[in-house]
DNA sequence: GTTTCGACGTA
DNA sequence: CGTACGTCGAAACT
């Protein structure tokens, strides 16, 4: 606490405090889904932000080291020499660290050739010059020198850097038997070994203090030293070099030309989206309110709650009137309830207007809402279904907020408008509090929902480049429509089929368990992790396996090596249980979806990915096994509808690699899609230096793991791994492969550069993803981004493809006034349910629309099939 | 009651 | 040490 009102200083050690949290905490807790590892940034931040919330400082700095080298390393080449280089796991964390800090408004500091602690002490000493009350915090003991009444070192104590002990003068004198300002003199007769500075052999702390203490100062000792008698007077006479030495390399540098004064550290207000997004990044989810209430921020964005224009309720005869006079772009939001419409609102930048949904409302606006009048809207899918289900079909969607800041930013996980207010305006939008019966602030009406949409779209607009503009009203919004009809059409689930096929895996489920607990000796829950790992590695003592978080993983790849290794029939019945019990799972989730209709649908999200795929929840369609015979069965209870004829299945054959081809423009690969030949064998031929007719079922397996693995960034690692052959091999196939196709390895390294020079990846339509972290100086962050980076313009331009061609079937069949609908979209694959007649003339639009959704150096091929259900239809 | 983790389904 | 997703039950948290 600051004491007589004066202001308080608080200087950190970002260094020393994160590598000893680095140590200090266990990296398995520690690290996020991708690898990262956090453990130093956390326990830094941890300690951090208790010290801020117990000290209440005024002015605050955290300064780090640049680089092992200083001017210590220079004047004394040993310096710290025998420091084990610190591992890139705790190296990777410092710029994270820096970002957290920067974005908590915390200046870092740093200089050039100089040590934190020099830096620490040149704050300290114009901190007391300027009237500061000082606490610095410090791993390193040479900061004891700074204590003074006016500088307080708080040191992380052996229990970890929670627990910090204060030293005043007092403490110090107290603990060492001399004043601060003493503590080098000590240090230096003493040595000091983790700085690689010997001291004076024999002489520890009680022997440095004394003689201190009998000579008046270090000078004098060592002046006269032949005074000291026996072996440590010998000793000393003979070190007294590296006394010196290491008084010189242990005294902090106090004038140190910094960029900020004490004055100008003064706590800044953290800025709470920032420090929620690297958060986020980090996965810290307990640190953020306790860094807002640190830093006295609220967990809310300070954002103002602008007022929108008072909404003018009008009969829809009136409004269907106004909106007949206006010529501009206007914001439009429908609000559902049950699945239809209950209100609308409409605005302009100055008006919003809004009415009733009702018969009424519906003939007087239904020739606006159908007609190609630009509307603007926010998350317009469930609105436009909702007026589909009334019987409207809109018209002339300008804009969705919502599908626009994705496009800018599809990492973020903005959802609503509430979000994007927040993000472009940085204003709040008002919500009612849902917790309370009566709320006390009004949530926004729906024409001022409209109102924000509108701004919204300004501020996004400003920022779309032409190419993803482009994308959004070439490609996002139609697709938009298109999968409103799909969800509402939903496709035909056989109840039978499924209860029946889920009561004999439920039967068989329930025989391999009493089974394995026969073996055992005991019941189990075999679907827990944690008593698999008891009954596996403890009871029956297997081998242990890849660690995870909480243990060793039971996974079915371990389970299939441990299989290998140590046979056991328990192994082979966990597996087959597992089996039987995940198709029970799905089976049950399509039950509970069949609505009344005796269709399941689906929800698209369109923003659901980063590369531009759509997502499937609730359920998931996109995720229904294929694999093998059993899982077919579900398939087969997709059917075909009342009043349709059959199913049709249509999906692109090796989509990325074409995609692969044509980016590289690689002849080889070109030419192995305009041979007609199977793809893997051509590939495998030219690879293995064998005739296509030759290649066999091995080598073709190689390559073509070796193909899709190109499109994911595959390691010579990662490929042995999944061929399970030897690194070496790996290594030497990938050679054989980039020595026949190698523009594809030009191309994949050329597209990574220009990414890390654009900090974007583009696919062929001009969707953009931003990759920052393709500078980064973490390696695993850094190489993680590289293979996305890789990934996503491939992955991304398939996306772009297929929606383009799902426009086109859509928009094909409605124009034909044909019947058949799209029903599915999985990636790759589409199915159609088609009227009885409609055959032909469908399979005809489809396999033209998806052969000719773009113009590729080699052909797009579509393979279609026909069958009464999913199963059959698929070939 | 809610969130996280391990496991696993798809392209 | 292979990209992109969603969902489940159990465990771990509130």
């Amino acid at each position: 606490m600051s004491d007589s009102g004066k202001p308080t200083l608080l200087v950190v050690d970002g260094h020393s405090l994160a590598y000893r949290a680095f140590y200090a905490l266990p990296v398995d807790n520690f690290s996020t889904k991708d690898g990262q590892h956090t453990n130093g940034i956390y326990g830094f931040l941890s300690m951090f932000v208790n010290l801020v919330k117990a000290e209440k400082p005024t002015h605050l700095a955290v300064a780090f080291d640049t680089s092992r080298q200083s001017f210590r390393t220079r004047v004394y080449e040993e310096y710290k020499a025998n420091r084990s280089e610190s591992p890139a796991e705790f190296k990777g964390q410092i710029p994270l660290l820096q970002d957290c800090l920067a974005a908590m408004g915390v200046p870092v500091l740093t200089k050039e050739d100089f040590e934190a602690d020099d830096i620490l002490a040149t704050l300290a000493t114009q901190g007391i010059e300027s009237g500061f009350h000082v606490l610095v915090c410090s791993g390193d003991r040479d900061t004891i020198q700074l204590v003074t009444e006016d500088v307080t070192l708080l040191y992380p104590s052996v229990q970890g850097v929670s627990q910090l002990k204060r030293y005043t003068p007092d403490a110090v004198v107290e603990k060492y038997g001399l004043p601060p300002e003493n503590y080098p003199d000590i240090a230096a007769l003493v040595g000091e070994t983790s700085d690689n500075l010997p001291g004076v052999p024999k002489v520890g702390e009680k022997t440095a203090v004394k003689w201190i203490t009998q000579f008046g100062s270090l000078d004098a000792l060592l002046e006269r030293a032949d005074e000291i008698k026996g072996v440590v007077g010998g000793n000393l006479r003979e070190h007294l070099d590296d006394v010196r030495r290491n008084r010189q390399l242990n005294r902090l540098l106090r004038d140190v030309e910094l960029e900020y004064a004490p004055e100008d550290l003064l706590i800044r207000p953290l800025d709470t989206q920032a420090v929620r997004d690297i958060f986020a990044r980090l996965e810290f989810r307990t640190l953020l309110p306790r860094v807002f209430e640190a830093f006295d921020a609220t967990d809310e964005p300070p954002a103002p709650e602008v007022a929108a224009p008072e909404p003018q309720q009008t009969d829809a005869d009136s409004l269907a009137a106004w909106l007949a006079e206006q010529t501009g772009e206007l914001a439009l939001t429908v609000t559902i309830a049950g699945g239809l419409p209950t209100r609308v609102g409409v605005a302009t930048s100055d008006e919003v207007h809004e009415t009733a949904w009702n018969d009424a409302a519906r003939v007087a606006l239904a020739p606006w809402l159908e007609s190609d009048a630009a509307k603007i809207m926010t998350d317009a899918k469930p609105q436009v279904k909702a007026l589909r289900r009334a019987g409207v079909r809109l018209g002339g969607l300008a804009f969705d907020v919502l599908l626009a800041g994705w496009l800018l930013r599809p990492s973020l996980p903005d959802k609503n408008l509430a979000d994007l207010v927040d993000r472009y305006l940085d204003e709040k939008l008002p919500e009612a509090d849902p917790s309370q019966l009566v709320p006390e602030t009004e949530g926004a009406t729906p024409g001022q929902l409209a109102w924000f949409s509108l701004r919204v779209a300004e501020a996004e607009r400003d920022e779309l480049p032409a190419s993803v503009s482009s994308v959004l009203d070439d490609i996002e919004l139609p697709t938009l429509g298109a999968l409103a009809d799909m969800e509402l059409a939903g496709v035909s689930v056989s109840r039978d089929k499924l209860s029946g096929f889920s009561g004999e895996l439920a039967a068989r489920a329930d025989a391999i368990a009493q089974e394995a607990y026969g073996i055992i000796g005991r019941e189990v829950n075999l679907g827990s992790p944690k008593q698999l790992q008891e009954v596996l590695f403890e009871q029956l003592e297997l081998p242990k396996t890849r660690k995870t978080k909480t243990g060793y993983s039971t996974d079915a790849a371990v389970l299939a090596d441990l299989q290998d290794s140590h046979p056991h029939p328990f192994l082979g019945l966990l597996l087959q249980h597992r089996e039987a019990t995940k198709l029970r799972q799905i089976i049950e989730s399509l039950s509970v979806g069949i609505a009344d209709d005796g269709r399941i649908h689906t929800t698209y999200v369109q923003t659901g990915s980063q590369t531009g795929r759509l997502s499937s929840t609730d359920p998931n369609l996109q995720n229904i096994p294929i694999r093998n015979e059993e899982s077919r069965r579900i398939r087969a209870a997709f059917e075909v509808g009342a009043g349709y004829e059959t199913l049709l299945t249509a999906d692109y054959s090796q989509i990325e690699m074409r995609i692969m081809a044509h980016l590289s423009g690689d002849p080889g690969l070109i030419e192995a899609f305009n041979s007609g030949e199977d793809l893997h064998r051509f590939v495998g031929a030219r690879v293995f230096g064998v005739e296509p007719s030759e290649v066999t079922s091995p080598m073709r397996t190689k390559v073509k793991a070796m193909s899709y693995g190109l499109v994911y960034g595959l390691s010579a690692f990662g490929l042995s791994k999944q061929l399970r052959i030897e690194q070496s091999e790996a290594k030497q196939l990938m050679l054989e492969y980039f020595a026949r196709f190698g523009s594809v390895r030009d191309y994949l390294r050329s597209s990574v550069e220009q990414a890390r020079i654009d900090g974007y990846t583009e696919t062929i339509f001009g969707r953009r993803r931003p990759f920052p972290d393709l500078t980064s100086p973490n390696r695993v962050l850094r190489e993680n981004a590289e293979r996305a980076a890789l990934n996503a313009p491939i992955q991304g331009s398939a996306a772009d493809i297929m929606k383009i061609a799902l426009v086109e079937i859509h928009s094909d069949l409605r124009d034909q006034g044909l019947s058949s609908r799209v029903l599915l979209q999985i990636h790759d694959e589409l199915v159609v349910e088609v009227a009885t007649g409609e055959w032909d003339t469908v399979e005809q639009i489809v396999r033209t629309r998806m052969g000719d959704a773009a113009d590729l150096s080699v052909p797009l091929d579509v393979q279609i099939g026909r069958g009464s259900h999913w199963d059959e239809a698929a070939h």
